[in-house]
DNA sequence: TTCCTTGCAAATCGTTTGCATAATG
DNA sequence: CATTATGCAAACGATTTGCAAGGAA
């Protein structure tokens, strides 16, 4: 039960500390590997899921079968574009409100909340006008 | 690329209309199979993919590994006790404000939005209180 | 007849787990 | 020393897919 120190949990935590695109494991290993070539894939699995249950990260699964983290723990919720799947940030005042909503509405007792927002990003969103001018 | 009729789809279709308990694949597998004895899982993560595309029915990922299905395509958040993983509906008022909040701070499109609350349903909360005031 | 759909089984793939060994406190 | 963490590889499980045969338009 007691967490003892380890210096890949240590690697793993500072990598998703330092990015905000919500890597999914397999990338957090690929990019954990090169400073540290031993680690295996268990591990991060094992240490990611570790994070996430003593709320120091937190995961995401933003419908594409894959899970992503997110070393933010604040109270935010995610765009997921439809077209590259890139999963960003969305901060909105009215979570709050919603979340009190909720309660007053729900018999049982409400921890926790996530919302994402899906469509297409400005990106792609040029992109498929690009396409569109080409086309005519 | 153009749908044809199907018995299966149908008997799969019929089914998710009567439930209103978000069931997985398995679950109509295992009720479809009763009437329909010869229908493979297969066929039915066939229909269920289809008619979600085709915005007949809609697909939930609530965070246990498994998806769920339901036919209620009307704009409703869910609610997923974190004691029996059951799934229930719950409509809020304020998800149009969400909505367009959302819109106004993003810079891109906004198509659809999914949001999940997580907690303990009204039947855990009073088993969990029979626990505490056993070992008491 | 053409194309879609099915049943079956095998393949996929992200994630978890068992085990012997290494590191931590 | 007792306990937790690791690396490796095998196991898992939900979902997808290839293929030959059946059904709808």
């Amino acid at each position: 039960m007691a967490v003892k120190y380890s210096r890949q949990r240590q690697v793993i935590y500072n990598f998703l500390m330092s990015r905000k695109d919500h890597p999914t494991a397999d990338v957090v290993y690929q990019n954990v590997r090169q400073e540290y070539p031993n680690i295996s894939l268990g591990t991060v699995y094992r240490n990611l899921t570790l994070l996430t249950n003593r709320g120091e990260i937190q995961r995401l699964q933003v419908g594409d079968g894959v899970d992503r983290f997110d070393a933010d723990t604040s109270r935010h919720c995610h765009f997921i574009c439809s077209g590259c799947g890139c999963v960003t940030d969305l901060p909105l005042d009215c979570m709050e409100d919603m979340l009190a909503d909720a309660r007053k509405k729900f018999d049982g007792r409400i921890d926790r909340q996530s919302t994402y927002f899906y469509g297409l990003c400005r990106d792609c969103l040029n992109h498929s006008a690009d396409i569109s001018e080409r086309d005519a």
